[in-house]
Formats: structure tokens, C-alpha cells, sequence
RNA sequence: GCGGGUGUGGCGGAAUCGGCAGACGCGCUAGAUUUAGGAUCUAGUGUCUUACGACGUGUGGGUUCAAGUCCCACCGCCCGCACCA
């Protein structure tokens, strides 16, 4: 008989949320912690799809073996709900995107229940509630107190199709990542907060946490530090502009035969001289009309332009040209660099594209054919001569400081984080600007500041955002001076509320701050945080900065707030492709817990393959799920909901299953621990296997086979452990542990081989001597034969293993 | 191009330290049972071979008594970055 799932579940989920079983309700410092915690969802129209769970259940288990492990466990849900799609929706509709929010809230509450999840429901927060974003807004106004709020006027990603502006994260390959839409640059005034003034750190701290190092090195990229120096030019003929240059190899100096300048850089208006200076300004509009993907396709030839002028190499006096071309980066360095072409591949290509000389100052290579870029000893360069890369290096730094031309430096591509979005479902920005050009932060007593209703929530299509459409609220006098001002219209991106989340799940209640200093500092930091690998360094590099401003400002009382992290791999379509509605491969839990229920969807999502994997999709493995749990149904409980007879309160030390059990509960255990949720699922196989053969099963055995089930499959295990005579729920029932002498066997099986391979088995103890293993393993009919007019060379055994017999 | 990862039956995947390759599940084959089965139970299932046996973890080399595991070179696939000076 199949165990009806749709009653047990209903069953259990009432009695669960009836009982509070999973509430977190104290501190208790005499317990060890454990902080599991899922990346919160957006609350999506289309609810939630095969993907979630796998990462949710995953979390789910380690939760509810942590707590049998006598764990006190937080593991929290809420909701990430600002965002794009309801705005969207506002705009077709002209409805609050708070409406279409709350109701796909309900519908992924409802959906993430009917799951079984072990969350403590009390905890829910909901980034769109004011009761939240006012804390939101309170560490923005701690960024702006301590100065790493500023507004500046900076070239932007501007996208017409959404009326906003986007960060450099948001922008793939020139497109926006939401959408698609192309993307131009436009400059703005914006609100910018300075990540910049924490790169080393969030660069050295990586060492400290246990994260898979593919993050870490995504974060170390896209940090981007880079170890050179800056050197000094000057501009020929006047004497007072000076051209900075960031290298990372100062070493090839001598080997620099021009200069480029990026087309935005301030100096090119100054130096182009008269006869260059039509064609510099048709290239600098041709430049800015190109989209950033234009500029950045690979296949593009160089291009570029002379600008007339040029530059006085500091270490030789000698006169170099100065281009600008759109290869250098505005944005990186100081916009401008020397052109070694002999030794870098991109000066290279320019050099031979305009016939620049091409000066070889690195021994090694063949400048004729290609940049040599490695090292070598180095030649033309004066007091460089003779020496390699590393030392040379370090001698022309010691020169550019000793003639004041130059310096060591360190460079970053890592940019400060454009924090203004012109849309009106997001965090207002807590500022008002004043008539006389002044601004000021609005009073931390005033937050939060809500979002004003607005009739319209388009656009106004002046760069601003819809809350410039709320007269009455954008309007206000300062009570004291009668000075009139206007609210800053710019609110917070998404990833705003999703900084700071985990730390009000620690005291969601409380009005006095984002949390409380001891609860935060029984709590953090995450001991394991899951979810996709998509936000390597979006959202886990801005948390890590709020994170360690909140440190430094005594907020928070740890440097790091996610010490270990891993990524849920992604579920496949069935066809091996990723699920898409225009594929039509997608797989709707809601079916899955109608057809199947949700203890088999958690079975199989876990079963499927390593976490982190990508895996497709199969009906037929879900179906094999189904079918092993029918089989521990079948094994414990009879036709009319009895127990089955076969459990025994009589069995000894000495039934056979034993040995297989605390091999299972160990192997569990260890599996589970150590997230290898598919090889400990298999082991539960191995032991139910092995059950199904037995006449009898001891009943501590089948009550702990239960307990080991019950943090992938919850409910058939609740209503197995009811069965089997118990009255309330299992999920604080200690965790079963194993004797280690049951497992250690006396008799193992050794493999006798002859010559690397395998001729032979036998029963031996585990303790025999070398010796021993030698003589018995001659003395066996199969090796005897197949060394048979051989001569032994070696014979090397390994106790409890393994014997292998040389011989020819 | 650079960085990271990965490659094992028909499929998903196992294999702590170098020591029996293919656990567990799916699928498939045969049988039992059943009015019936996408249910259940039993047996089998890497390839070649009648058998003995041989071969077998992307390819080619190497180290070792012994290699999926270690070393060298190459190939394929996946992910990230991509003119970052």
C-alpha cells in the first residue's frame, strides 16, 4: 500500500504551524547555535519553480538535523519584494506594485508551506515593509554620515526602455541584464557609496571564510587590485600639465614610444593643438555615440587619433606622441597610459596599426612577430640594464620616488557603487536639497521615510524618478528657518534591502535598532548560507561592505557576515536544458506535490546528484523516490495503519542488522554534514534494502532509520514515528549516534592479488601480521596456481587490505 | 585570450589516505504474482569472449608492487572575466 501523502501532509503542517514547533524564541547561550539560512526569494507572479526547493530543502535538512543534534537552530524566509517586475506591473496597470507584491507574497508563503520547511514564520520579513526599510534607510544615513554617501555628477549607464540608470553589475555584455534593452552613457548627478574605501579589506578577508573558491575568485577579479606605480609626463612645450600614468610594469619605461589618452580625458581638450584638432573632435563623438559593447568587441581593429602634442618620458627626456584612442579606459587607472608596445599586446596591435616605433627594452622574445610580455633581462634602459623583471621593477619605483616623478601604487578595477535608481518601488533615499544648494540627511526620529502614494507611476521622462509626481510629499519647509527644500526623488536598487536581511531575522521585532547587539552577537555569523551562484559579486560583495561598515560603526559584531557559503547547482529540463516556458521542459512543483507530495519532491531533489550540480530533470527518478518511500512505508507499517509485526522489542546486540545500521548512521551523518545529501540518501537505501531482508527489525534500529529520514522526507517520517507509538513530534528527539565497536569488524576480507591483479579472496582478521598475510595468501589454491613456475620477487601486504604477490 | 571547474556503464551518479572501478537510483532483460499495471516480489545487467580469460574511468606518455586517484603534454565540455594598462 502507498502511504497518503496528501493527508499526512496536511496533517503535519497544521500540527507543526498549530504548535509552533520551529519557533526560535531564545538566546540560549548554554546551547550551541546554528544559523542556516537561504537566500530570500523574489516573490514572483509566476510563484515558485523546481529550483527553489533544492536549494530550500537542502537547508531545510541540515536545520532539522541540527536540531535533533541539540542545536538552537535560526532559519528564517522573507521576501526581497522591491523590484522591477512590480513596477512593471504598476506601470500596465496603474496599480500599487504593493497590491501585486502582497499577493504573490501569499502565494509563495502558501507554496514554501506546503513544502514542509522548518521555518520559524514569526521571523518573516518583507523587505517593502516600512518596518523594515526604515532601518534600511537608517544605514544609508550612517554611509552619508561617515561620507561614503556622496552625490556626483558621473557618466552612467542610462537605459531609455527602462527609464533608469543601471549599475556596472547590471549591464552585460552592453545590454541590461534585466530585459535586455541597450544601454548608453549619459552623465548624471548620482548618489554613489564608496565599496572603493573598502577593497583590501574585502579582498584579505576572503582568506577568512569558507567559501567555494570559484566565489572567491569571482570577488578577487572583480575587485580587480593591481600592484604598479604611477608615473609623472609631462606635456612638451607646457611645462605646467602633467599627464599620470598607472603601470604595473614601470620596468618597461624605457620601452614606451607614445602615450594614449582615453577620448574622455580632460587633458585632450588643452593639448590638441590647432592642425589635429578636427579630426580629435570627430573621434571623440564617433567614441561617444558607441555603446559600451561596441567599444568592447573583440574584433574590432584599434583605433584612434594623434592629438598633436606630446609628452616628455620622465626617465629619458624624450619626447613621446600622444594619442587618444578608445582602448584606454576613462574609467580605469588615471585614464590614461604609457605605450610600451614591445611588451604589452594591446599597445602592440595600435603600434602596428599606426606604425609607431616599437622599442624592445625585455630581452627574450621577438618583437618582430609579438609582444613579449614575461620576463627577461632588460636592455636599452640605462640603469635597468642587465636586470629582471621582479628587480627591475622595484629599482625604477625607488627612481620615480627619488626624483619626485612618481610612486608606487596600487590600482583597483572595482568602481564605487551607483546606489540611485528613477523608479518608485525601492527605498526613498532619506535626503532633502535645499533651496540655497545645501542638502541634509532627514532626522533618523523622521524614518522612516515612507513611500508616498502617487497617482502615476510613470516616469516624468526628465531622469527622475515617479516620486517627483508626489507634490505634497516632495515639497517641505524647514519648520526653523522657513527654508524651502525637495526630497530627494532617487530610491535604493534591490540589492538594498538584501544587505542587512540576515540580520534583522536575528530580532525582526525590534524598534530600537536593526537588531540587538547580544542576540547578534549570539547569532552571527551565518554558520551556512545557500543559494545560487549568480550572485557571486553582486549581492555577496555588497552585503560584505555594509557588513563591515556596520563593524566598524560598532553595529555588527563580527567582520564577515556569511562564514560559509555554497551554491545550489541548477535543475535541468528533462531534455538537458535549462527550463523555459518557450522550451516547454518546465516543471511546476504544485503538480509535484499533487502527483508525488512534497516528501518525494525533497527526496528526489536531494537524491539527484551532488548539490552543487547541474542536473536534468526525470520523471522516472521521481517516480523511484516515490517508490522508496512507499518501501519504508510498507516495511513499518501494515494494510490498516498497524504496525507491522516485524519490528521487535526483543531482538539483542546481536541481530544482524545492527552492523548495518551504525554503518548507516554514521555514513548519514557525515553525508549530511558535509551537504553530500545523494551518497547519504543512497546509504538509507543500502539499509532499507537490507531490512526488507530481515525476518525481524529491532525497533531502536527502525526508530532511528525514522529519525534519519525525517529531515528530507518530514512528514511520512512524523506520521512513521507516531505509528511506531510516540505522541508528539519528532523534531527535538536526539539524533542517533553509533558505537563505534560495531563498527570495526574482527573477520575482513582481503583481496589477494598476483602481479596488481585480483586472483583470489579470503576471510582473515584484521590484526593478521604481514607474515601471517604472506603465508596464507601462498597457501591458497588460486595464487598457488597462478604463480606456478614463477619466481616470487616481492610480495608486499597491507593488513586488513590487501596482498599482492610479484612474481615472473 | 585569461582565470576557475570538469570528463567514470544506456542515464543520474558512487569510490576518506594511491589498494576489489561502477555503491545507490533510473532504465533494460528474464521469471513469479495479478482481471490489469507506469503496482509488487525474485534473479540478472561495463565491454568483448562459447569458455578460460582479456580489456575498461576523455587522449597520449610517465611514476609505482598497485593509478579514476599522483606527475607531464594534449583534447572536449561548463562557468566567470574579457582592451583593467
Amino acid at each position: 500500500m502507498a502511504f497518503p501523502h496528501k493527508e499526512i501532509e496536511k496533517k503535519w503542517q497544521n500540527y507543526w504551524e498549530t504548535e509552533k514547533t520551529f519557533r526560535t524564541d531564545r538566546e540560549d547561550t548554554a546551547k550551541s547555535k546554528f544559523y542556516v539560512l537561504d537566500m530570500f526569494p523574489y516573490p514572483s507572479g509566476s510563484g515558485i519553480h523546481v529550483g527553489h526547493p533544492l536549494g530550500y530543502t537542502a537547508t531545510d535538512v541540515i536545520a532539522r538535523m541540527k536540531r535533533m543534534q541539540g542545536y538552537h537552530v535560526l532559519h528564517p524566509m522573507g521576501w526581497d519584494a522591491f523590484g522591477l517586475p512590480a513596477e512593471q506591473y504598476a506601470l500596465d496597470t496603474n496599480e500599487h506594485p504593493g497590491t501585486f507584491t502582497e499577493a504573490n507574497v501569499k502565494i509563495f508563503r502558501r507554496q514554501l508551506k506546503s513544502l514542509g520547511f522548518s521555518y520559524d514564520w514569526d521571523r518573516e520579513i518583507n523587505t517593502t515593509d516600512p518596518n523594515y526599510y526604515k532601518w534600511t534607510q537608517w544605514i544609508f544615513l550612517q554611509l552619508y554620515k561617515h561620507g561614503l554617501a556622496y552625490v556626483d555628477e558621473v557618466p552612467v549607464n542610462w537605459c531609455p526602455a527602462l527609464g533608469t540608470v543601471l549599475a556596472n553589475e547590471e549591464v552585460i555584455d552592453g545590454v541590461s541584464e534585466r530585459g535586455g534593452h541597450p544601454v548608453e552613457r549619459r552623465p548624471m548627478k548620482q548618489w554613489i557609496l564608496k565599496i572603493t574605501a573598502y577593497a583590501d579589506r574585502l579582498l584579505e578577508d576572503l582568506e577568512e571564510i569558507d567559501w567555494p573558491e570559484s566565489i572567491k575568485e569571482m570577488q578577487r577579479n572583480w575587485i580587480g587590485r593591481s600592484e604598479g606605480a604611477e608615473a609623472t609626463f609631462t606635456v612638451a612645450d607646457q611645462a605646467d600639465e602633467t599627464i599620470k600614468v598607472f603601470t604595473t610594469r614601470p620596468d618597461t619605461l624605457f620601452g614606451a614610444t607614445y602615450m594614449v589618452l582615453a577620448p574622455e580625458h580632460e587633458l585632450v581638450e588643452k593639448i590638441t593643438t590647432a592642425a589635429e584638432r578636427e579630426k580629435v573632435d570627430e573621434y571623440k563623438k564617433a567614441v561617444s555615440l558607441k555603446s559600451d559593447l561596441e567599444r568592447t568587441e573583440l574584433t574590432k581593429e584599434k583605433s584612434g587619433v594623434f592629438t598633436g602634442a606630446y609628452a616628455i618620458n620622465p626617465v629619458n627626456d624624450e619626447k613621446i606622441p600622444i594619442w587618444i584612442a578608445d582602448y584606454v579606459l576613462i574609467t580605469y587607472g588615471t585614464g590614461a597610459v604609457m605605450a610600451v608596445p614591445a611588451h604589452d599586446d594591446r599597445d602592440y596591435e595600435f603600434a602596428k596599426a599606426f606604425d609607431l616605433p616599437i622599442r624592445e627594452v625585455v630581452s627574450g622574445g621577438n618583437i618582430a612577430e609579438a609582444a613579449y610580455i614575461d620576463d627577461g633581462v632588460h636592455v636599452n634602459s640605462d640603469f635597468l640594464n642587465g636586470l629582471h623583471n621582479e628587480k627591475a621593477i622595484e629599482k625604477v619605483i625607488e627612481w620615480l620616488e627619488e626624483n619626485n616623478v612618481g610612486r608606487r601604487e596600487t590600482s583597483y578595477r572595482l568602481r564605487d557603487w551607483l546606489f540611485s535608481r528613477q523608479r518608485y518601488w525601492g527605498e526613498p533615499i532619506p535626503i532633502i536639497h535645499w533651496e540655497d544648494g545645501s542638502m541634509s540627511a532627514v532626522d533618523e526620529s523622521e524614518l522612516p521615510l515612507m513611500l508616498p502614494d502617487v497617482g502615476e507611476f510613470k516616469p516624468p521622462g526628465n531622469g527622475e524618478s515617479p516620486l517627483a509626481n508626489a507634490t505634497d510629499w516632495l515639497e517641505v519647509t524647514d519648520p526653523a528657518t522657513g527654508m524651502k527644500g525637495r526630497r530627494e526623488t532617487n530610491t535604493m536598487p534591490q540589492w538594498a534591502g538584501s544587505c542587512w536581511y540576515f540580520l534583522r531575522f536575528i530580532d525582526p521585532h525590534n524598534d530600537e535598532a536593526l537588531a540587538d547587539w547580544e542576540k547578534m552577537k549570539y547569532w552571527l555569523p551565518v554558520d551556512l548560507y545557500l543559494g545560487g551562484a549568480e550572485h557571486a559579486v553582486l549581492h555577496l560583495l555588497y552585503a560584505r561592505f555594509w557588513h563591515k561598515f556596520l563593524y566598524d560603526i560598532g553595529v555588527v559584531p563580527t567582520k564577515e557576515p556569511f562564514q560559509k557559503l555554497y551554491n545550489q547547482g541548477m535543475i535541468l529540463g528533462e531534455n538537458h536544458e535549462k527550463m523555459s516556458k518557450s522550451k516547454g521542459n518546465v516543471i511546476n512543483p504544485d503538480d509535484i506535490l499533487e502527483s508525488h507530495g512534497a516528501d518525494t519532491l525533497r527526496l528526489y531533489e536531494m537524491f539527484m546528484g551532488p548539490l552543487d550540480a547541474a542536473v536534468a530533470w526525470s520523471e522516472n527518478g521521481l517516480d523511484g523516490a516515490r517508490r522508496f518511500l512507499d518501501r519504508v512505508w510498507r516495511l513499518l507499517v501494515t494494510e490498516d495503519g498497524q504496525l507491522t509485526s516485524a519490528i521487535s522489542d526483543s531482538e539483542g546486540a546481536d541481530h544482524k542488522l545492527w552492523s548495518t545500521y551504525y554503518q548507516t548512521v554514521k555514513k548519514v551523518g557525515d553525508d549530511f554534514e558535509h551537504l553530500r545529501f545523494n551518497t547519504g540518501i543512497s546509504q538509507m537505501m543500502v539499509f532499507i534494502n537490507a531490512a526488507n531482508k530481515e525476518e525481524t527489525i529491532p525497533r531502536g534500529a527502525a526508530e532511528g532509520f525514522v529519525k534519519m529520514l525525517s529531515p528530507v522526507a518530514p512528514h511520512v517520517a512524523e506520521e512513521l514515528w507516531t505509528i511506531l507509538g510516540h505522541t508528539s513530534s519528532m523534531t527535538y528527539e536526539p539524533w542517533p549516534t553509533y558505537d563505534e565497536s560495531y563498527l570495526v569488524e574482527d573477520e575482513v576480507e582481503v583481496v589477494l592479488q598476483v602481479n596488481g591483479k585480483v586472483r583470489s579472496k579470503m576471510q582473515m582478521s584484521k590484526e593478521a601480521t604481514k607474515e601471517k598475510m604472506e603465508e596464507v595468501a601462498l597457501a591458497d589454491e588460486k595464487i598457488a596456481a597462478n604463480i606456478e613456475g614463477k619466481t616470487i620477487q616481492k610480495v608486499i601486504a597491507v593488513p586488513g587490505k590487501l596482498v599482492n604477490i610479484v612474481a615472473n
